[in-house]
DNA sequence: GTTCGCTCACTTTTT
DNA sequence: GTGAGCGAAC
C-alpha cells in the first residue's frame, strides 16, 4: 500500500530530535534513562546488548512480564498487532509499553497518540501509567478516546471545516430534535419517517466515513423514497448553522480536515512518533481511516485487540479491521498473548471450544497454568421465573459459604431478562446492582438541568433552549415554541434572541407571553451572576428559581425522590470543576461519572456491558435459541451475526474466574406470552469434557423429562447432554452439584475453592418477627408507596399503589 | 395547553 | 406486560 512506503521513508525522521517541540507540554516525570537515551551510540536500554550487559534491572517495570507480553512491550519499531486474548494482561502490556517508550527516550509523552474507546478505558490507562511511572500523566495530552482527541484537533482547526472553535456537541436528544425539524422542513410525514430511523441511518453512514456526497446511490433510496441523502445534507447544513457537531462528525470532520489540508495532517505526522490503539476490533471504518491517515507519518503503530471479542458490529465496528491488519500495515509484527491469568482450565477450555466454531478469526489458543477447577455447569429450567429462583438460591448458598457478592455476576443477553432477577432479589432482600442501564447523564432530570446551565452560559444553544422552554410546564405550548422558532429562522438569530423580540410584541397571548418574559428575565439574572457566584451555588439557584426542583418535589411517582437525589449528585459533581464553562465542556463529551462502590452486591448486566470485567462466579442465563443467539441479529446479519453472537457467548464465559453456570429455560415469557424455547445451539457446541450437566432442581425437576413418555415433549431430546437416565423421582440429592458438594465437605476443601457450594439446605428466611404491622404505610425504592397487608417473619405482603401486591423483605421498605 | 388513554414496539450502546 | 409517544378530548 502506498502509505506504507510513506511510512518507511519517515522512519528515520522519528529518531531525529523533535523539530516541533511543544514547549507548553512538560515531559514525563520519569527518571532519566541511566545510559543516557540521548546518546545513540550507547546501547539502548532494553536492547539485546543492553540486557546482555546486565542493564535490565534499570527497567523494573518490565519485571514480571511473560515473554510474549515483554515482546509486545519491546517491539517498538514498525507496526505491531497485539492479539490479546481474554484475561491475558492486555492493559498491563499497553501501559507498560507507553512507559517503556518514554523511559527509552524514544518519544516524550506528548509525542504519543494513544486512543481508547471509552472514557473509562482512558481513565484507567492514565491511572495505571501514573502508578507505573510514579509521576503526573498531564504529560500525555493525546491519550484519550477517539472522540475526545477528535474534538481536540477539531477545535484547533475548526474554521477549516466551516465551524467556529466554540462549536457545541450535540447529544442524541438534540440530534433527534434537529432531525425532526429537518424532516418537517422537507415536508415529510414525521410519523411515516421517524427521526430516530433517520438518525440511525445517518449514524451508520458517518460510521463508515461517508459524507452525503459519498453515500452509495443504492442506499439513498432506503429512506423517504430516496430523500435520505437530501435530508442528510440538510441536517449537515443545519448543524453548521448552529455551529454544532454530532458525535459522528467529530471523526468525519477530522477526516475532511486531514484530506483537504495536507499541511495540517503533516503537522500531526511530525508530532506523533508512536500510535497506540486499544480495542482495535471495535474500530469502525471512520476510525480506521482516521488512524490510517495519521499512521502515514508514523510507522510505529501498535494496535491491541481481540478479534474473538468483537461484539459491536451492529454499531459499525468492523472486525475486518483487525483481521486485515497485516495487509494494511505491511511487515507488521503480530504478537499473540495467550497465557490467561484469569480463569480456570475448564472455563478456558469451554470458551475456547465454543469460539472454535467461528470461521472468521485469526485464531488463538488460550491456556493457563492454573488449576482445572470446576467444570462449567449447564442446566435447563422450566421458565424464567424458575431460572431466577434457582440462581438466586445458588447465590444465597454461596453467600452463606462466605462468597463475596461483589464477585458474582449475572450476564444476560437482553435487558428485559434482568427484571426476573431484580424481582427475585427484591423479594429475598438480596442486594444487587445493575451495571450499564441508563447512564447518569442520560437521565431526563440531568439533561434538563444541564440544558438550563447551558442556556445560561450560552443562550445561542437553540436545542437546549427548546428542551427547557416549557420544562417545568409553564404554559408555553407547542404553538408558541413554533412561533419563536419561525421568527428566529426568519431573522437568522438564535431562538433565545427571537424570544426576546417576541415578548416585546403582541404576538403571544397573555399567559405564554408572561411566562416567556419571566423565563428570559430569569436567564438574564442568572447570566449576570456567572462571574460573581460560585458555579455550584448558581446551579442550585437556577434549579430552584426555575421551579425545576419544585416540579419533582411535587411529583408523586416513586422515582421522583431518586431524581432529586440525582440533581444533588450533579451539583456535587460540579465541585470537581472550577467554572461552569469547564463543567459544560466536560459533560458534552464525557457521558459518564465514576460511580462509587457501595458495599457487597450481586451485579446484573448485559453481556455487552460485561466486556473487560471479571468475577469469581458468573451466571449465564437465557441460552435459548432466538434469544441467544438473537433471532434478530441472525435475520439481519446472517452468518456474520451468528458469529458475533458466539463471540458474545465467549466474552460471557471468559468473564468467570472460578465458576460459570449456563442455563436455559424451556418456556420463556416474551411480551407477556409464554413461548416454548429451544436450548441455544451454543449449549451443544460446548466441549463435553469441560461441562457438567446439572439436573433441574425444582418441583418440575426431572419430572418433565417423562412427559408423554420417551422424548415426546422433551425439547432436549436431541441433546447429547441428555445421556443420564431420567428419573421421575430425581431429587436435588442426585445432582452432580450435590454430590460434588458432598465430596468437598468430606475432603474439607475450603469454601474458597468452590465458589458456590451447592447443598440441599433451603434458603431459610429469617423468622425474626418484623417490626411492621398490617396496615402500616410504607415506601419502597422501586414500587413506591403502599400498605402492608400481611406479615410473615421478615417478609411483608404489601399492596402498592402503583405496582400492585408484592412480597418484599422488610429491610427494603421504609416507614412513611 | 394539558391530560388522558390508546397504540405500538420490544437487543446490544459509546461518544 | 409495560413504557413511551402521540392524538383526541377536556
Amino acid at each position: 500500500m502506498i502509505y506504507c512506503e510513506a511510512m518507511q521513508s519517515n522512519q528515520k525522521q522519528a529518531a531525529e530530535p523533535d523539530v516541533y517541540p511543544d514547549m507548553d507540554e512538560v515531559p514525563f516525570d520519569l527518571p532519566p534513562a541511566p545510559t543516557g537515551a540521548a546518546a545513540p551510540a550507547a546501547p539502548r536500554v532494553g536492547s539485546i546488548s543492553a540486557r546482555a550487559m546486565g542493564l535490565r534491572s534499570s527497567q523494573p517495570y518490565l519485571d514480571g512480564l511473560n515473554p510474549e507480553q515483554r515482546a509486545a512491550v519491546e517491539a517498538l519499531d514498525g507496526p505491531v498487532l497485539v492479539l490479546a486474548g481474554a484475561g491475558t494482561g492486555k492493559t498491563r502490556v499497553l501501559t507498560t509499553r507507553l512507559a517503556h517508550i518514554v523511559a527509552q527516550g524514544r518519544a516524550s509523552g506528548h509525542q504519543i497518540l494513544a486512543v481508547t474507546f471509552t472514557n473509562k478505558a482512558a481513565r484507567e490507562m492514565k491511572h495505571r501509567i501514573g502508578a507505573l511511572v510514579g509521576g503526573s500523566v498531564e504529560a500525555m495530552p493525546w491519550l484519550g478516546t477517539f472522540h475526545s482527541i477528535g474534538v481536540k484537533i477539531l477545535r484547533r482547526h475548526a474554521e477549516l471545516v466551516g465551524l467556529k472553535s466554540g462549536f457545541t456537541i450535540l447529544d442524541t436528544d438534540d440530534q433527534i430534535r434537529l432531525m425532526k425539524q429537518v424532516i418537517e422542513a422537507e415536508g415529510l410525514d414525521k410519523d411515516r419517517w421517524p427521526a430516530r430511523q433517520l438518525a440511525s441511518l445517518i449514524d451508520g453512514w458517518k460510521n463508515r466515513g461517508l459524507t452525503p456526497a459519498k453515500v452509495p446511490a443504492g442506499e439513498a433510496f432506503g429512506f423517504a423514497a430516496g430523500k435520505g441523502v437530501k435530508l442528510y445534507t440538510a441536517y449537515q447544513t443545519r448543524l453548521k448553522e448552529l455551529n454544532a457537531c454530532d458525535f459522528g462528525d467529530l471523526l468525519l470532520e477530522n477526516l475532511r480536515l486531514f484530506q483537504e489540508n495536507p499541511d495540517v495532517l503533516a503537522d500531526y505526522h511530525r508530532r506523533f512518533r508512536y500510535i497506540l490503539v486499544d480495542e482495535y476490533q471495535d474500530t469502525n471504518v471512520a476510525q480506521y481511516l482516521w488512524l490510517r491517515l495519521l499512521a502515514q507519518g508514523c510507522p510505529n503503530v501498535c494496535c491491541v485487540g481481540d478479534d474473538d471479542q468483537s461484539i459491536y458490529g451492529w454499531r459499525g465496528a468492523e472486525v475486518d479491521n483487525i483481521l486485515r491488519f497485516d495487509e494494511d500495515f505491511k511487515g507488521a509484527t503480530v504478537i499473540r498473548l495467550e497465557r490467561n491469568y484469569r480463569s480456570t482450565g475448564h472455563i478456558l477450555a469451554t470458551a475456547s471450544g465454543l469460539i472454535a466454531h467461528n470461521k472468521g478469526r485469526l485464531g488463538k489458543t488460550l491456556f493457563t497454568d492454573g488449576q482445572d477447577g470446576e467444570k462449567v455447569l449447564v442446566s435447563g429450567v422450566w421458565d424464567d421465573e424458575e431460572e431466577a429462583r434457582s440462581i438466586a438460591d445458588d447465590i444465597e448458598r454461596a453467600q452463606k459459604g462466605g462468597h463475596r457478592l461483589n464477585e458474582i455476576a449475572i450476564l444476560v443477553r437482553a435487558s428485559f431478562q434482568m427484571r426476573a432477577f431484580e424481582d427475585r432479589f427484591i423479594t429475598l432482600g438480596m442486594p444487587y446492582r445493575v451495571i450499564g442501564g441508563p447512564r447518569f447523564y442520560e437521565r431526563q432530570e440531568i439533561k434538563d438541568a444541564i440544558a438550563y446551565l447551558e442556556v445560561t452560559a450560552n443562550p445561542a444553544n437553540d436545542l437546549k433552549f427548546e428542551r427547557i422552554i416549557n420544562v417545568p410546564k409553564r404554559g408555553i405550548g407547542d404553538t408558541s415554541v413554533k412561533r419563536v422558532h419561525e421568527l428566529g429562522r426568519a431573522r437568522g438569530v438564535p431562538m433565545y434572541q427571537a424570544a426576546q423580540m417576541m415578548v416585546e410584541t403582541e404576538e403571544l397571548t397573555g399567559k405564554a407571553r408572561k411566562a416567556l418574559t419571566d423565563l428570559l428575565r430569569s436567564f438574564g439574572r442568572w447570566r449576570g451572576q456567572i462571574d460573581t457566584m460560585k458555579h455550584t451555588e448558581l446551579a442550585e439557584l437556577i434549579l430552584d428559581e426555575s421551579g425545576y426542583t419544585a416540579s419533582w418535589q411535587a411529583d408523586k411517582s416513586p422515582q421522583a425522590q431518586s431524581r432529586l437525589e440525582n440533581l444533588k449528585e450533579l451539583v456535587r459533581f460540579m465541585h470537581e470543576f472550577d467554572t461552569l464553562q469547564g463543567f459544560l465542556e466536560h459533560v458534552s463529551l464525557v457521558m459518564d461519572t465514576a460511580q462509587g462502590d457501595d458495599g457487597e452486591r450481586v451485579s446484573i448486566m448485559t453481556l455487552h456491558a460485561a466486556k473487560g470485567l471479571e468475577y469469581d462466579t458468573v451466571f449465564l442465563p437465557g441460552w435459548e435459541e432466538g434469544l441467544f443467539p438473537s433471532q434478530r441479529t441472525m435475520d439481519e446479519s446472517g452468518q456474520e451475526g451468528l458469529e458475533e453472537e458466539r463471540r458474545l457467548a465467549y466474552v460471557g464465559v471468559t468473564r468467570a474466574k472460578k465458576l460459570a453456570k449456563i442455563s436455559f429455560t424451556q418456556n420463556r415469557r416474551i411480551r407477556g406470552l409464554f413461548q416454548s424455547a429451544m436450548p441455544s445451539r451454543f449449549v451443544d457446541e460446548l466441549p463435553e469434557a469441560h461441562v457438567e450437566v446439572a439436573e433441574v432442581k425444582s418441583p418440575f425437576g426431572g419430572a418433565y423429562k417423562n412427559f408423554g413418555g420417551g422424548n415426546f415433549g422433551n425439547p432436549y431430546g436431541q441433546s447429547r447432554f441428555d445421556t443420564k437416565p431420567a428419573s421421575a423421582f430425581a431429587s436435588t440429592y442426585d445432582t452432580p452439584g450435590w454430590q460434588r458438594a458432598q465430596r468437598h465437605q468430606a475432603s474439607g476443601a475450603p469454601a474458597a475453592r468452590a465458589p458456590i457450594t451447592i447443598d440441599a439446605t433451603p434458603a431459610a428466611s429469617s423468622s425474626e418477627p418484623s417490626s411492621y404491622d398490617v396496615g402500616d404505610r410504607v415506601f419502597h425504592q422501586k414500587f413506591g408507596a403502599g400498605r402492608v397487608t400481611g406479615v410473615d417473619g421478615n417478609k411483608l405482603t404489601i399492596d402498592f399503589e402503583r405496582a400492585g401486591r408484592k412480597r418484599v423483605v422488610d429491610s427494603f421498605v421504609a416507614r412513611r
